[in-house]
DNA sequence: CGTCTTTGACCCGCGC
DNA sequence: GCGCGGGTCAAAGACG
């Protein structure tokens, strides 16, 4: 789960971050060792020149370099810091017996009542946070155990804005859906709709779509299971997305908390389980990807950054 | 005609 | 054991 940084030593692209020279990255410099080489005679004083100012402003792109490192590798330290803190708690709070791990079958009324949240944005999230957290008294620690224990589809709960006029219950996510039930349940007067993804056949992907019984202009989306197939289109939802929260997900590296560990704030759970869930990571990359491809200084650095390392390959590549 | 939606019946787990 | 409630099935109808 390394989403701050992926492995160090292949990800070092050694960013210029800062006022791009943009001259430097439109008319890249000779590469760097070609400084050093004989082969390289200019033939005039201006170029002489140029080169001794390619050579300081590359001199003083190296010092920014280093200093981002420095700065990256600290960051980097801390958060390995900290998620060795949260994994020692995991281990330490949650770890069931083998009688626990051989109960009965899940339940599936439970594991909806325990399902946890993640605060996806703060425009409107943070209400129906609130009212959900309401709705479910805070898991205990026998509770918390089972429900870890139990569930075995990923569960994520997406909460939509539509028009309170329109009564469908349809929801444009860009998968192929077949309804295949309706039901009026007892804390909702609005009934809830049952689809299956019928993209594939063999696709396991259930969701449950129920308006809000606070607010009826929301749609509360609950996708069970993972689909087995590719997303078949790139339009990700008609709807606005107001909110997204996630219950555990399917085996592998997961994050256990006990929840019932007053240590450990509310806000922390939320951020640990952030960073567990896949789909929150992706759009959090998105979101960086899309903040740092606005920002002109951060792209002129990365394209300065790219070329020099091109030149710098082309420059092994020819010395070899 | 094939696919999808509707809807009542049925199944199953849970609490009492 | 019984009732309740959520989830699923499947027949019938709608629709393109």
């Amino acid at each position: 789960m390394d989403l701050v940084r992926g492995p160090r030593s292949s990800l070092n692209l050694e960013l210029s971050v800062g006022p791009g020279p943009i001259d430097v990255m439109l008319h890249p410099p000779p590469y760097q060792s070609e400084f050093h080489s004989n082969r390289y005679s200019p033939t005039n004083n201006k170029e002489r020149n140029q080169t001794s100012v390619l050579e300081a402003k590359l001199t003083k792109m190296n010092e920014e370099n280093k200093i981002l490192s420095e700065q990256l590798d600290m960051y980097y330290e801390k958060y390995m810091t900290l998620k060795s803190k949260i994994d020692d708690r995991t281990n330490n709070c949650s770890s069931p017996t083998e009688d626990q791990q051989n109960e009965a079958s899940p339940s599936k009324k439970r594991r909806t009542r325990n399902d946890l949240i993640i605060k996806f944005n703060n425009t409107g999230a943070e209400r129906l946070d609130e009212a959900f957290q309401n709705e479910s008294p805070p898991p205990s620690q026998e509770g918390f155990k089972s429900y870890l224990e139990e569930i075995k589809p990923k569960v994520t709960k997406i909460v939509m804005q539509t028009d309170p006029a329109d009564s469908s219950l349809v929801v444009k996510d860009g998968y192929q859906w077949r309804k295949y039930g309706q039901k009026v349940t007892r804390d909702n007067p609005s009934p809830r709709a049952y689809f299956r993804c019928s993209f594939a056949p063999s696709c396991p992907v259930k969701k449950k779509v129920q308006r809000s019984a606070e607010d009826k202009s929301l749609i509360v989306v609950t996708y069970e299971g993972e689909h087995n197939h590719g997303h078949p289109s790139t339009c990700l939802s008609e709807n606005r997305v107001l909110s997204c929260y996630t219950a555990n997900s399917t085996s592998g590296s997961t994050i256990t908390l006990d929840l019932t560990q007053h240590g450990l704030k509310p806000n922390m759970e939320r951020a640990c389980h952030e960073i567990q869930n896949q789909e929150f990571q992706t759009v959090l990359v998105k979101q960086m990807a899309s903040s740092l491809t606005k920002d002109p200084g951060f792209t002129a650095a990365l394209a300065n950054a790219i070329s020099g390392k091109i030149f710098e390959n082309f420059s092994d590549v020819s010395l070899d």
